[in-house]
DNA sequence: TCATTCTATCGTAATATTGCAATGATACAA
DNA sequence: TTGTATCATTGCAATATTACGATAGAATGA
């Protein structure tokens, strides 16, 4: 059906789910890749330096300022772009609890 | 039109994309942690454990199984999952590489 | 052998995602 | 005002994902 059923998992598995699906396009990992390598906000160029079509990347950054990993500010004409520090963080935080689950125990009758 | 331009990435950009994908749906978040949680390898109880229909789960583990984050040994009539601590561990230093990013240069102009 | 149990696979329906052309909207410059 | 540059939105087509009923396969026990 193509139609999560978030209701029946708990609010942390799902929001580990939502955050995955940021990384899960090779685009939005590049976006953020770049975000973070360039020294000062990104406005326009990520068109260029990603190979899509300007809606395509317009799309892809909606996504991840919707779950507040970006923030973009207009500048004139231009926007500009660069990574929301505190929510990164706290994404990291998220994630990470469920990376670092202890993996002694498991993993060791197969 | 739904087709992932992965010829235009880099190979570790679709590497994160794919790994990401793994945790982008609760079921296998649920999945994992679950396994993670049984100090000895789950067999039949995940689908009573979360709330799918056999199939569902069973292509779920497939998924996982193929991403190598999981292994599963036949037992008699059924089948032992357990992490794949090796995979598991290098996919960890894959993500951690991307989450760990000097922040500090950017983010500081929006 | 036959029924039971457990898991995988197939087929199908419904929703989600990806990508782009066309079009808007906004700010600035001439 | 008229263009130009930049980014967002809309609408659509194509592919991907999710879920499950039905069914098949494999091992076990009666």
């Amino acid at each position: 059906m193509g139609l999560t059923k978030t209701e029946i998992f708990s609010e942390q598995q799902n929001q580990i789910a939502v955050f995955a699906k940021a990384f899960a396009h090779p685009a939005r990992v590049a976006i953020l890749q770049h975000l973070f390598k360039m020294d000062t906000c990104v406005c326009g160029d990520l068109v260029i330096e990603i190979g899509l079509a300007q809606p395509t990347i317009s799309q892809h950054l909606k996504e991840l300022k919707q779950l507040g990993l970006i923030k973009g500010n207009i500048e004139g004409t231009s926007v500009c772009y660069c990574i929301d520090q505190e929510n990164w963080n706290k994404m990291k935080g998220i994630l990470n609890e469920f990376f670092n689950l202890d993996i002694s125990a498991a993993g060791n009758c197969c």
